[in-house]
DNA sequence: CTGTTAGCGCGTTCAA
DNA sequence: TTGAACGCGCTAACAG
């Protein structure tokens, strides 16, 4: 009497074979859609008797059987850390696209905690935006073991996975210095992790630009704020609210921009006029939004990680892992317009 | 020379007990915790033998292969057709709370096409956030074959699964009343399909609660948009750039509810002194913006479907579905704030 | 050329 | 504490 536990019962290739009257087998070269090339050849009668079996029964292979001996899923798992960034979502949006074509399902991880879950549960491959020190050992473990890893972060080295480095400190300074062109008085919103001072590349792109251009360093000018959207509202706040406010606004995120624009509408300010906001990343919301985002970032990002995902989940482990590196660009929009010398904030 | 596809080799329960020196089945037992109480007795030392070798070679158990055995996949999908929307962002945190202890693992599902990922892969449970006319059937289908679900939606019966029925229409009523507390020219932001007029409880409690307070509908204060935020936006956009443009909108969910807002500042308004805006749903991240928003929707919302979905993980399709009614409420915050005769806008 | 048999690969679980 | 069967779908080797 075997059933599964619950009261529904799914169709097993069992019950289609004995429905059609024909073997598991040949219900398996049906369904997978694998006769005549290389494997056995299956009449087109019997293609379509096995066709109607399944279809009156409405069977679906199980995925996870399949998994078993094929070990492949059919399956990305996207691990995101900040779902409500539009980056995630432009992450999400491009892999989506990219996948449906190739039967693959893209799942999202939103937990901090994806070690774990990816150590139990296997996906074609996997993508992963942050790591903190106290995962890159797990995920180098998890990288020997087989799974097929792309990793977004701009330290670390290929070990067994695949590196998305985009480099941020040139196109990080680009912004930076888009903003001086036509300001004096710039300010930083920039999430900090604890009690510790800003720093990473894109900190350092506004210190030493600042510096470049002969100015010093105005720490009532810096918004340090926790890494929510939040945080990022109450910082500029802060810093607009000031007798002395900065022209402008270099915020190290793209979710962090849109934060601080809506913060300085709040103040009744006109973004692109009264302040100039850049945000970094160039996420696809930022182009969407109104006033559109001023912002810098690698071209095309999202459409070239997703297809190297792509092909990592197509391909299995079989290549050898690459870094790839990303060309950056300023994309001047409305937040932050062109200023010529005539119309300098200053 | 059996070895699974791909250069690296993931630890199987065999070698874990062909290192401990026992076998398969004692070191499912010590894996899976279910020695003592009710399963077989395993001794301390073997235990401890046991958990070493696994500690040693990495070991983690294949929840695909566990899954075949058990039926439990220790995982509950979320189906959300909008990520960029706060309620879904309030759905995953509520569930991501409530599924961490308990060991499961809660995957997301931003297809639209959920349907076809659902009847070929399993999880404990379901959540779906919206069925469109033409799910309807296929979604019986699943939950005759076995699919545990929970489906939000205000028209559905329970067919085999449980719907979760927060009755927007009356809540929705308070929150237009709310408004013509103050005001006279209320306009309302609301999604349609293609080109078809406004219609649903949402927007038929505008134009009733309009009728009850003896107001003629003004199509003109009516902003269609398309179901994204940035038509959202622009809508709002539209309706307050007006001359006699309105004083209060209503805007139909919390997220086009937050482009309104975005908008109103946008065009140098205050928004709960210029212009008052309230939304729908009652989402996590209308209590922390700035301004805060007001809302109507049901209490306790999120927590409660998260507590529901995950019992019905835990104990399978035992149980008998539910028709789940949650009570609206009226949150007053700062973006309409309550208004006495003395600081009427009209 | 067409179809079947038999056994694989997981972790689980019952009878011994 | 264990051997062996079990559940699933896949697939090499075989039979007609």
């Amino acid at each position: 009497m075997a059933r599964t536990a619950g009261s529904g019962i799914r169709p097993t290739i069992r019950m289609v074979a004995a429905e059609a009257g024909v073997s598991t087998a040949t219900v398996s070269y049906v369904m997978s859609g694998r006769r005549g090339e290389g494997g056995p050849g299956v009449s087109d009668i019997t293609v379509e008797r096995v066709r109607a079996a399944a279809e009156r029964l409405g069977y679906r292979p199980n995925q996870a059987a399949r998994a078993i001996r094929t070990g492949r899923t059919n399956t990305v798992i996207l691990s995101l850390t900040m779902l409500s960034d539009p980056w995630s979502l432009s992450v999400i949006e491009a892999v989506q696209k990219a996948a449906a074509p190739l039967g693959i399902t893209p799942l999202i991880l939103g937990d901090a905690d994806w070690v774990k879950v990816l150590q139990s549960h296997d996906a074609d491959a996997v993508f992963v935006d942050a790591v903190t020190p106290e995962q890159r050992k797990p995920l180098e473990g998890l990288a020997a073991r087989g799974t097929t890893l792309v990793v977004f972060d701009e330290q670390l080295e290929a070990a067994g996975f695949d590196v998305i480095r985009s480099v941020a400190g040139p196109g990080c300074t680009l912004a930076v210095e888009h903003l001086l062109a036509g300001h004096r008085k710039v300010g930083c919103v920039v999430p900090v992790r604890g009690e510790r001072p800003p720093a990473g590349r894109r900190y350092e792109a506004y210190t030493s630009a600042l510096a470049a251009a002969g100015i010093d360093l105005n720490e009532d000018y810096v918004g340090a704020f926790d890494g929510t959207t939040a945080g990022a509202y109450a910082a500029t706040m802060r810093l607009l609210g000031r007798d002395d406010r900065p022209t402008a606004l270099y915020a190290t995120t793209d979710y962090a921009a849109v934060s601080a624009i809506n913060a300085a509408q709040r103040l009744g300010l006109t973004v692109g006029r009264d302040v100039d906001i850049i945000g970094v990343g160039n996420a696809i919301e930022g182009e969407r939004m109104s006033p559109s985002l001023s912002t810098v970032g690698p071209v095309d990002f999202f459409d070239r990680v997703a297809r190297l995902l792509l092909k990592r989940a197509v391909d299995g482990g079989t290549q050898v892992p690459e870094v790839l590196d990303f060309p950056w660009q300023l994309f001047v929009r409305e937040s932050a317009p062109h200023r010529s010398a005539a119309n300098r904030l200053y």
